[in-house]
DNA sequence: TTGAAAGCGCTAACAA
DNA sequence: TTGTTAGCGCTTTCAA
């Protein structure tokens, strides 16, 4: 591995002019420059990106922090960080906390340690508020992405998941439901927690009532919710007549779990979900759900971050807010059930 | 921000002896040590991950370079590398190229930058051929997961893939299907002509013939192969029976091109895909596949490249072949057709 | 137009 | 048991 000052040497010419020509910072005689360009080429120099990065302090590269790729909802928001990192001269590192702690702290904590100069974070749960406190009271630029963390002030991206619920329950109450469960993700999100009200608050606006055993937790995830799902319609007496899970991974399980129970969708049950995966829209799923504009969550939240950097404006936070929209398909059919 | 200067001064000791504390590498007298705990907990301390990688010329960090994270084959190859990388003090970061080259000469180039201690690449293609081979002729650990480069001496992990075409087509031809259309990938993807190749072995064997538009690129896609599909299966007279689709994805795009046209599965089309995405065991689609061991690839993958790294051995090379299994569901029917 | 040299924050060899 | 200091590879100030 060559260094700088094997270019210097080979080239007859300080480190600094090899730098100057590297980093374009400076005007070179023509002469040296192509020396300089020769002994690169010739020795396959690449310049060790750690230590300029240790004399600059930046290293161009932004991470986002998810916490479990696996679920289809994360890559499209990684695609669009991506996209709009690159154009910036950034990298994206991905990094995948797995739903655990300890790696989502050590993921933040690539701040401190200088090796990125900004987040994107999909993954807050409200235990680690103070952690995100003391970063944020630091100056590190970081921005939350379909996440909120209420009580600081600091930079967000997310889809109004509140009205969000609103119009999924209101579709539902228009088709005349009026048994609808609600299964919901992790209880700590914040995310969920706004889904929720937004249901209860539709519900009550509606005059319905609902059911403490049908405002359970399918973990967003399809196993849960399908296991869930048989649970809660194995009473035939008393059953909801239309589902709304808090996921389309969680509505799949829903749907596989009437079908295994000879349920049919949507003349028995109506469901809908929410996210507006790739899947849902199969010919074989149909599945009516909240699109929740994830690869605009992505670019904003990186265009936010990347502004922020640039002008090294950490004091003033923005909050946007994008609309969501309710996209009918066929798993709640169109009748109006008793 | 504070430096371990802050910290030596804070506790009254020198430089070198917090770094002894901080890294556990000689023994401190148990005042000084807690001196300077102390100090690193209330300046708040962490240790710049930048210079010291330029000191002790490591990262910790390796990379994982995956061409679209937006195909589920992917996080499920990262998830796995994740939790081993982890367990050795490792951090994964994962880079998607989004099938672009500059990004693909980027992501490995962190080599050479001395960003990454070492890299699992998912998407080299054919022409990247000399970019490798010289990263290899300089030692950087590498492995190619799911991927292969014939002609260079490296590490790989991949799924007996010749086989597993085999399999497929036999599994067809044994049920009697003798018009079978195979659907490939990226035709640059060794992967993807392993899998021609035991597809044209089996049907060989059998003294079956293979028409040249029954051999068509769907690229492994769910769109291209939809269109693909419907181009192919437009004229009745002459239609193939039996679709092998490259990857799972693109086999969707078969069933509902032929869901749209009205042609019924498995009755009057069969269809097997590759991969077994989860998607592929769902209720509502259950589709005949061959499973492509994903976790086991990046595990295998990242305990070899962690092994190379740790024991300096980026002398010998391994070449892991892992089987891939025949799923058997319901595209396929168990009907023979004329 | 160019070069010498300081210094980024850390580790570790050497000295005490 | 602890401290001093060189040096990792680079950028950039200052001087020429």
């Amino acid at each position: 591995m060559s260094t700088i000052k094997d270019i210097a040497k080979r080239a007859n010419v300080s480190v600094a002019t090899v730098s100057y020509v590297l980093n374009n910072t400076r005007f070179v005689s023509p002469e040296k420059k192509k020396r300089v360009e020769e002994a690169i080429k010739e020795l396959n120099y690449v310049p060790n990106a750690v230590a300029r990065g240790l004399r600059v302090k930046n290293s161009k590269v932004i991470s986002l922090v998810v916490s479990d790729i696996t679920n289809p909802f994360y890559p499209d928001i990684a695609k669009a960080c991506e996209q709009v990192a690159y154009q910036s001269g950034y990298t994206l590192n991905i990094v995948n906390t797995n739903d655990q702690d300890d790696r989502f702290i050590k993921a933040v904590m690539q701040l401190r340690e200088g090796k990125v100069d900004g987040i994107i974070n999909t993954t807050v749960l409200d235990h680690h508020r103070s952690l995100m406190e003391n970063l944020i009271k630091d100056k590190y630029p970081i921005v939350l992405a379909h996440r909120l963390l209420d009580g600081i002030n600091m930079d967000t991206v997310v889809a109004d998941n509140i009205q969000a619920a609103i119009d999924a329950t209101n579709h539902l109450i228009n088709l005349g439901h009026k048994k609808i469960a609600f299964m919901t993700g992790v209880t700590k999100s914040s995310i969920n927690n706004l889904r929720i009200k937004g249901f209860l608050k539709a519900m009550k606006d509606a005059n319905l009532p609902t059911k403490e055993d049908w405002l359970a937790s399918g973990q967003a995830k399809y196993q849960q919710s399908y296991d869930l799902t048989k649970e809660l319609l194995k009473n035939s007496n008393n059953r909801p007549t239309a589902i709304i899970n808090i996921s389309d991974l969680g509505a799949l399980g829903v749907l596989d779990a009437a079908g295994d129970l000879g349920i049919m969708v949507p003349e028995e049950l109506a469901v809908v979900g929410f996210d507006d995966l790739f899947i849902s829209s199969m010919r074989s799923v149909q599945l009516t759900t909240i699109r929740i504009p994830r690869y605009e969550i992505g670019q904003k939240s990186m265009e936010l971050l990347i502004d922020k950097i640039t002008n090294n404006d950490t004091n003033n936070h923005h909050n946007i807010l994008l609309p969501a929209e309710l996209i009918v398909r066929k798993t709640c059919g169109s009748r109006i059930i008793d």
